[in-house]
DNA sequence: CTATATACTTGAAACGTTTAAAAATCTCCC
DNA sequence: GGGAGATTTTTAAACGTTTCAAGTATATAG
């Protein structure tokens, strides 16, 4: 194990000699800096991050959670918040609490214990009573990112879900449907409640009738999804067209579509919230509503570190992006002649 | 900001004392215990991982680097692997090479000096004399994941790549194909070159010609595979079936195929490595070849613990994991009637 | 009652850096 | 040559834990 030391005794320096030029080179003479340089080389010196983190009460790491590293969604967000907290000089350390608030809130005591810089968090659900003291006596920068928390007067970074989820809406409605499904999203988290906020209202902006019937809240996850739309095609009077609250619940529910023998736009539109890869790899090719994700990780890691360095503070504010409608081809008219699909015979 | 001297004096005792009931309760009385635990409780002490790594020489940290966390194999893995190294106890900071041998690189560089207690690297290339230098001077444990590396004496966890591209190649020609093409990942890692080897073997054991011209190297990204594609559709004798080494290549060679206006499987047969989430929501459904994505994971992180505990010492071996083929929809027979794709008119 | 073993507790020395302040060296001018 | 000022280097004190050796109290045996 090489330590400062060493380097400091083979250059024939100080070892506050060894620690300038290694933080900062234009404080020590040339010729110095050169033999320490040379001593660092020759025995592969490389400062130990705890001892420097232990002195400088930093760590040089962020800790993002985010709530399923399985969706693509947070997979793009997770190589943006990397690659720009990489640039800042931050490593990232990745916790998945695969949408169990119990997980996140482990994860959130690692990283308080650890002395994280910062914290990047797409939370789970509602705000429970013990994280939210856990994020409110930790002095550690937080900002929210995908799904918001009200009263805690953190930084916030999320799409403008209600815009969104109107847009969505409305581009059925525009292609003549007045039976719309909506699969939406646990309405604990903002994500789906304002999703559904959003669906409601561009239903009332255009005269027809929110059908509480027609809504099936599920978790943002593929397999509830499927069920939801079995359920959703059993009715009497199913719907002609089907609103999916995140990309999972979308593939979700093309699957049931596939397996209920529903041929898509044919038999029932489908438009979904979250665009991804491989939204135009399937048949049909989804219609969808994009989300910057990048910009989001961007924005997020940028007033993070804003926050890091004191360049910004006071109460955080909710920062609302905007989506963008994704026209392809899974949205069709409806067909006047649509059946209810027989009763469940097994 | 509270110390473990906050809580001594609070509970009046000693720091060993605190330190003691933290770490190993059972050698303190119930009483002080009791009292310990209450003051830590009022004053919210939590330890600061920087002066415990620094005195116990081990950070709790294990380093994963994946080469491109896009792709659902490395989501899959980065899944695993921060499940289980978290039931270790340790946490994980993840690295995204993005397939870029420099960022791997300075990823590692990084690593060294967060002293984590281990690395996980599915690496990106070949052993650059960098990387390998850096990998055996620092003594922190290693094991491959998915790609290997030879000469290092590293253990590593990878599929059996070879009989996985025969198995592949076999069910094609199985179907009657016998001109089938191959997108072939880089040959400079393992992947790349194993999996063309395993498709050599399966053609010659059928007696069928190994035809250089049905071969593209590409990127195990989307893009190169689709021009690829395109490339190997526009021969004049065009393969009736591919085989994509890995699912980002597949995904490109079904957009191009898409585009160039070709049926699957009708037109063309295509079968690729790594099982997906969503292979069969595509149209047609992916007949693919499926990894032990979890295994792989699960078994990388218990080697690296044995490394890092010494219960596991001298030099490491390959550890490989077999693959399994799932049949869907996307290979048929050759159309005996198959003809060359019209030259391009653009 | 003493000696000895046992069970807890504690003082103090690490761990490897950074950094303020002190010391040393250099530069330049009178 | 001396000294003010600037520049460079070094000394030494943190940072917050863990952990060993040593200490104290308590029980047990003789």
């Amino acid at each position: 194990m090489v330590t400062i030391r060493d380097v400091a005794k083979l250059a024939g320096v100080s070892v506050a000699t060894v620690s300038n030029t290694v933080n900062d080179p234009q404080r020590v003479s040339d010729e110095l800096r050169e033999r320490v340089l040379k001593a660092i080389n020759t025995l592969n010196y490389a400062p130990r991050a705890a001892a420097r983190s232990l002195r400088k009460q930093s760590s040089g790491l962020l800790g993002l959670i985010v709530a399923d590293i399985t969706n693509p969604f947070f997979t793009e967000l997770v190589q943006a918040v990397e690659a720009i907290a990489s640039q800042h000089g931050y490593s990232v350390l990745l916790c998945n609490s695969d949408e169990d608030p119990v997980r996140e809130e482990k994860h959130l005591q690692v990283l308080r214990s650890q002395w994280v810089d910062g914290i990047i968090l797409a939370t789970t659900g509602e705000a429970s009573l013990s994280r939210t003291s856990l994020l409110s006596q930790s002095r550690v920068p937080v900002v929210l990112v995908d799904r918001a928390f009200d009263g805690l007067g953190l930084d916030a970074v999320v799409l403008n879900n209600r815009l969104a989820a109107h847009q969505a809406t409305q581009h059925l409605i525009r292609r003549g449907h007045t039976r719309i499904g909506l699969l939406s999203g646990p309405t604990s988290v903002t994500t789906g409640a304002d999703r559904l906020a959003g669906y409601r209202e561009a239903l009332l902006a255009s005269q027809l009738r929110f059908e509480p019937g027609l809504v099936r809240e599920a978790g943002f996850r593929e397999q509830q999804a499927y069920d939801a739309t079995v359920e959703l095609m059993r009715l009497p009077q199913p719907p002609t067209a089907v609103f999916a609250a995140n990309n999972l619940m979308a593939i979700g529910m093309m699957r049931a579509l596939s397996d209920l023998g529903l041929r898509c736009p044919d038999d029932v539109s489908v438009i979904s919230i979250d665009d991804f890869a491989w939204a135009n790899v399937f048949r049909p090719k989804l219609t969808t509503i994009a989300q910057p994700v990048r910009e989001m990780g961007e924005m997020a890691v940028q007033l993070l570190t804003d926050r890091i360095s004191g360049g910004r503070t006071g109460t955080g504010k909710t920062h609302f992006l905007e989506s963008r409608l994704v026209i392809r081809e899974s949205c069709a008219a409806p067909l006047d002649t649509a059946q209810p699909l027989p009763a469940q015979s097994s």
